[in-house]
DNA sequence: CTGAAAGCGCTTACAG
DNA sequence: CTGAAAGCGCTTACAG
């Protein structure tokens, strides 16, 4: 029922030129009369005329659309992550929208109907298994570049999260107390192996220290979960040292401890990951990662192939690094 | 220098069959021999044929996708929003993808090319003020919903934020000490004012128990600054009442009350706004809002404007409600 | 149930 | 600098 909407024919009628010069005019096409481009443009907006995206996009064969794609919403981390995909897609003119993964049904559908990621240019995935995830439903040619995750088929941008695993272990190795760890549950099978890793590092270096860990808790992404293990760690043994395979978990535990009255660096140790800004705050130790940077190589990267760029996949693995701070 | 793609002719061809066909299998048209399907299915797998999303929505008219635009990202609230929504959508096949407002560049980026909005079927907007941010690039017909902001063009659906802060006020005001309120500066023009309303509530109701307010600190929205907040405020009297027109303050403020010593419900007050799970976990008395269900609703009435439904704009107003934990 | 054909609204050589 | 026309890859009456 609704009007059919003023098209390109309706704005070249009108402004007696063909539609060849008002699409050269919506365009910004050099080579056009200023004079007919003013003319063209002022019929535009009489019209209130609209280009047709979707014609636009099947005759040129681009959209300047890239689709990001990741797990739960961490605040602060994707801000980071995104602005620095930003700040290389903006001077091509490209902008990117999201797809988070927050629910089973959204990751079926992102399986099943590939339909609106095959309408971007591009497709960024961040901590996900993207090998598994998109099989066969993006095309072999389709730009893809993964993010915190060692992609098997394309192009990923991630942390040397082994190592960071090894800088806490260094770090907190250094003091007495029982050491737990504090890391992520996946709640689906294609989360990447992000926090694996970083556990894994942290291993390998406490027992080079000769040095045991006690207990390792996995738990999901969330505040009331991480407070939680807290109290558990808490009431096993009140001198300890945590390793938080996230800042996000290091604040509640961090929260817990004051609670029940017990002091950083001198009661507990605590060791967190990512450097949100929550643990400079709270003055937290933590495990730095330059999440802007990898948005910002991520974009580039994809930038290149979408112009054409082919090359073996490869992965730019960039280093944490210590922070240390009163915990 | 991408191949072409294999389009719905290869498949039409070497199936042996007419494209309308081939499109009707593709849609799961129930006119189709199940044989027919069945083979045509088949060529498809060989051939790896994707169908042009662009092709298809320039002649269906329509994408199944609806664009959600916002400010910052705060994860927890949008992710509650967006889940309502989704629930709303799923039902009818479609989804939603963000496109957050976190920089200066994306406000002029939507504004400048709406573009990818007129790619979808439907807007949704929260906290922004949407009559202003959409102006003469969306036409007249594009169903939009506002979320978090009273629109005079669209549908609104929006918690009651100036009875929120009433609640906010009834209930401090029960306490003795000084009077603060710390909420948040916009950041842009074209933010929604729901902090500002919260804080006109919770004026109004002081006023009337006879009250006063010491100081009105509006910050941005970032953790840091309230808890630099918390300083100033703390250093000027021990004894007082917060509130705070978002949890998102509340908490780093009664992180700071912790460090210097300070008891919750005996030196001090304080009331959050939003409910989320933070101030659920740190025991912060807080105003509740329904946030899914208003992702929901909004979710409802895009759906039916899509479908065609015309009635003037209405605004949906949901109640907030108080709930008492300890501060 | 199926095919041939028109049409969706643009872009882009091509010819002038 | 500009117009007429082909083409992008689908969907959808229409006729059979």
């Amino acid at each position: 029922m609704k009007k059919r909407s003023v098209t390109i024919k309706d704005v070249a009628k009108k402004a007696g030129v063909g539609v060849g010069t008002v699409s050269r005019v919506i365009n910004n096409s050099p080579h056009v009369k200023p004079k007919t481009k003013e003319h063209v443009l002022k019929v535009i907006k009489e019209l209130g005329y609209l280009p047709n995206p979707h014609a636009r996009r099947l005759s040129s064969g681009h959209t300047r659309l890239i689709t990001t794609i990741f797990p739960q919403m961490v605040g602060e981390f994707h801000q980071l992550l995104l602005s620095g995909l930003d700040s290389a897609l903006e001077k091509e003119g490209y902008t990117s929208f999201l797809y988070p993964l927050y629910s089973e049904n959204r990751y079926s559908f992102v399986q099943e109907s590939s339909d609106f990621v095959l309408g971007t240019d591009g497709l960024l995935v961040d901590a996900l298994n993207v090998d598994k995830l998109l099989s066969s439903f993006i095309p072999k040619n389709m730009p893809v570049v993964s993010v915190e995750y060692e992609s098997e088929t394309y192009d990923s941008v991630l942390v040397d999260n082994f190592y960071g695993g090894i800088l806490a272990g260094d770090y907190l190795s250094n003091f007495d107390g029982e050491i737990y760890v504090v890391s992520h549950r996946k709640e689906s099978k294609l989360e990447s192996t992000v926090f694996q890793e970083r556990v894994n590092g942290f291993i390998e270096s406490v027992e080079r220290k000769g040095r045991k860990i006690t207990k390792i808790f996995e738990i999901q992404l969330d505040w009331l979960q991480a407070f939680n293990t807290a109290k558990k760690i808490f009431s096993n043994s009140k001198k300890c040292v945590i390793f938080a395979a996230t800042d996000y978990f290091a604040f509640p535990i961090l929260e817990y401890a004051r609670v029940i009255g017990l002091e950083p660096k001198k009661d507990f140790h605590l060791c967190g990951f990512d450097n949100l800004s929550l643990s400079d705050i709270l003055n937290i130790t933590t495990i730095k990662q330059p999440i802007f940077e990898m948005g910002e190589i991520a974009g580039q990267i994809l930038l290149r192939k979408i112009q054409g760029y082919i090359r073996k996949p490869q992965s730019i693995v960039l280093k944490p690094e210590l922070i240390v701070r009163k915990t």
